[in-house]
DNA sequence: TATTGTTATACTCTATAACTATA
DNA sequence: TATAGTTATAGAGTATAACAATA
């Protein structure tokens, strides 16, 4: 048992350090509760991103997903293959409607309540409380400008 | 001023993506504050592995960072050629010991310097306590065993 | 002029498989 | 037999650069 002598070289100190350690003791549990879809859990991120704003185009997707047009397109053209998204006409001639397909809605439903089941287990050193507080400061950290 | 209604199959109450965007918001502000360096957030948390554990194994540090062997090799492969990590012999024949060279322990310091005031802008949105407190949250999540 | 989609190409990170040497 | 390092190869994810069509 040694107690820790906090320094400003500490990487332990470092919120951005904390946040990928504890993202890599998540990972695997997720990609292993989408393996039946073959799915990565960024593309979930995607698909729910659709089905928030429907009708929002690649450009769009691709700027809350914090990658390029090129990338944005890839993503797009790998989900339409699955069947799980549409481009329908959009705003003008030159862009497209992303929307979720019927299909699309029901695996994402599937695939959010398989991550949420995945987690659980590794949730359980916190509290309810600490849980639901953990989520809120996250959550101010990347949507400082959200009200709710 | 929307009302959040919690449903199970919302994202925003999954602790995988809340992880995930925050990290986001963080990523692009580190790797700028790397850019003098030329390196990853994730190879400075390989050189604080082997300052906090000297004449540890490659596939030991493979381990800790969630990658294999061969992933840790070629790790290691660049972090020696830039002269920051120096191979010593290890505990037997078939193993090295890594260790950080003098360069290494002087960059390391500083680059850690860089990342915490990389981040420091971000988290104003928070409080100090707020602050300390998602520290300690992540810190358990990933770290469930740990005493200290 | 600026934006959207598209394509081609390249880079980074990681994995798998196979091999050698050592334990 | 099992483990540590090594090498070659492949896949995922992303970026840059260039172009066409449209705003």
């Amino acid at each position: 048992m040694t107690q820790s002598v906090p320094s400003d070289d500490d990487l332990d100190t470092l919120v951005g350090y904390q946040l990928q350690m504890a993202r890599l003791q998540l990972s695997e549990a997720a990609h292993t509760a989408l393996a039946p879809y073959g799915i990565s859990p960024a593309k979930v991120t995607a698909l729910a991103l659709v089905r928030a704003q429907p009708g929002l185009d690649q450009s769009a997707l691709g700027r809350a997903l914090s990658i390029n047009r090129a990338s944005a397109m890839k993503l797009v053209n790998l989900l339409e293959e699955r069947g799980l998204v549409e481009r329908r006409p959009g705003r003008n001639l030159r862009s497209h409607a992303l929307h979720l397909t019927i299909e699309g809605e029901a695996q994402l439903r599937d695939m959010i309540g398989r991550l949420r089941a995945s987690e659980a287990p590794l949730l359980a050193t916190l509290s309810k409380a600490e849980r639901e507080t953990l989520l809120r400061l996250l959550h101010r950290l990347h949507a400082p400008l959200s009200s709710d």
